[in-house]
Parts: C-alpha cells; sequence; structure tokens
DNA sequence: CAGGATCCGGGGCGATACTG
DNA sequence: CAGTATCGCCCCGGATCCTG
C-alpha cells in the first residue's frame, strides 16, 4: 500500500497506456471471464460467457489483450476452425484484480444503487437558487 | 478467489453499471490519486495532481463519484470558496484497487510494451497470404 | 466456427468562454 | 477558486452482411 509509491504520470508516460487498458468494461469482463473459468475458452464460448457483447468487440477486445501479452490465442488447423483464448501469467495477474473488481462491485451494488437514488433525488428537490 | 463465485451478469443486473464504474481511465486515476494522499484534496489540487485532465472531466467524474457515493464533497462558505473532496469507506475500497491496477502497471510496463511492439512487427511482417 | 468489412449514430472528451 | 455552459470533433461501439 504504502511500500509502492504510486504517482500518477504524466501524459506522455507509457506507463498511462498500460493502466489505461483496465480501464474498459470489456476487458474487464473478458479477463474476468477467463480468469474464473480457468481453463482456454473458445470464441463463441466467451462470446456467449458475455451478455451483450457483439463479436465486434469480443474480437477486438482479445486482439489488444493479445498484443498486450495478456492473452493467448491458440489456433488449432481443423475444420471447423478451433480458436482458444487463455490468460498468459501476465493476464493471470491482471484477471485476479478484475476478479476483486467484481466482487467490490458485487458486494456494493446496493449500496452504491441507493446512493445514487439518494443523490438524484436530492437534485431533483434542490430549492431553486432564488425565485 | 474461488470463494465468491463471479459470473459475468446479465445486461439489466444493475451490478455491471456499478462494475463499470471502474472502467473508466479519470476515475481510476482520481480515486488513486486520493487514496494515495490520504487526505481530503481541493479542485485545482487535484487537477494538478492529473496532468492531462480538463476541468471538464475533472468535474465530471467528481460527481459520478459523489453521486455513486464513492467521494464525499465538503463546501467551505468561504471567500474564495474552499471545496474538499475525500473518499468515503466506499471509496477507499476502490480507491486500494486502483492502487494495485496502478502497481500492476508500473510493474509490467516494459514487458507490455515489449510485447505491443512485437505484435505489430509480426503483424507487420506476416508473409503475403499469396501473390 | 471464427472472424473480417462496412456503415452509422451517440456520446465521450477536449477547447473555449463565462460566472459567483 | 471552483465550477457551469456550449460547441464540435472523433471514435467507440452496435448492427448488419459477408467469408474461409
Amino acid at each position: 500500500m504504502d511500500t509502492a509509491p504510486w504517482t500518477v504520470p504524466s501524459v506522455e508516460c507509457p506507463s498511462r497506456t498500460v493502466l489505461e487498458v483496465l480501464a474498459n468494461k470489456w476487458v474487464l469482463y473478458v479477463l474476468g471471464a477467463l480468469q474464473q473459468h480457468g481453463e482456454p475458452m473458445r470464441f463463441n464460448q466467451l462470446g456467449r460467457t458475455l451478455p451483450g457483447i457483439t463479436q465486434k468487440m469480443l474480437t477486438q477486445t482479445l486482439r489488444t489483450l493479445e498484443r498486450d501479452g495478456l492473452v493467448a490465442r491458440r489456433v488449432y488447423p481443423t475444420v471447423p476452425p478451433r480458436v482458444e483464448y487463455e490468460l498468459t501469467s501476465l493476464g493471470h495477474k491482471a484477471g485476479r484484480l478484475t476478479v476483486l473488481i467484481g466482487e467490490w462491485a458485487l458486494a456494493h451494488v446496493d449500496q452504491i444503487l441507493t446512493a445514487r437514488t439518494a443523490f438524484d433525488h436530492r437534485a431533483a428537490t434542490t430549492p431553486a437558487p432564488l425565485s
């Protein structure tokens, strides 16, 4: 916690682009799904696991994850084609973080939803500034 | 890790909107800055800490964080106005996660940048399909 | 089955100007 | 100092159609 100095890097610092990899909902979902499933997953299997994702976004997300070395893509030259995706060791470290995020979200859904409605109610009933 | 079942929720599930709060780079940066700084921060102080952020995005980010109950906004009716932002206990839990993300990013920048250039090089030198 | 290509609308986000 | 308001671009991401 205080062992590692965590300063927000300057705009040009490449570590930004790395951190911002995880600032993406589909990345979080894909990593979480792979992490939780434990073993390699196929393309459509992954798609079925992630309600609401389009195959464009799935492809795009998997590509960037592969490019960044978080996911390994394995192709079996069979017919029909079989492609499997699995987390690399680097991806597992990230995957564990996404699982933590998911758990945090699940643990506090109610609290946050309550906070939202309370905030919105407050905003909707603020006394007019001055009439 | 395996204690909490982490399944990707359906599209309508509100827990999605909660998880996706953290799928935002400025949210990660703001939470990280507040978490690391340890004590309440003022608006422009926060802005100076986050290179590249515009006050629009800073305001917007702080609003959503306040709305979700992750950040408490404290106004001192002085002139000039003084407004401080601090993490709630809920925000601290999220803040710790963002610090973990930041540490993960910093720890693997080199590895990821290397993976990227390697991937791009490979993509640029793929043998022509068939001439 | 695992994708590539394309069209397209909405909104994220930056820049600028103004205010209490 | 701590914002609000507005304009405008870009690009994210959804929908659809096509291929090896």
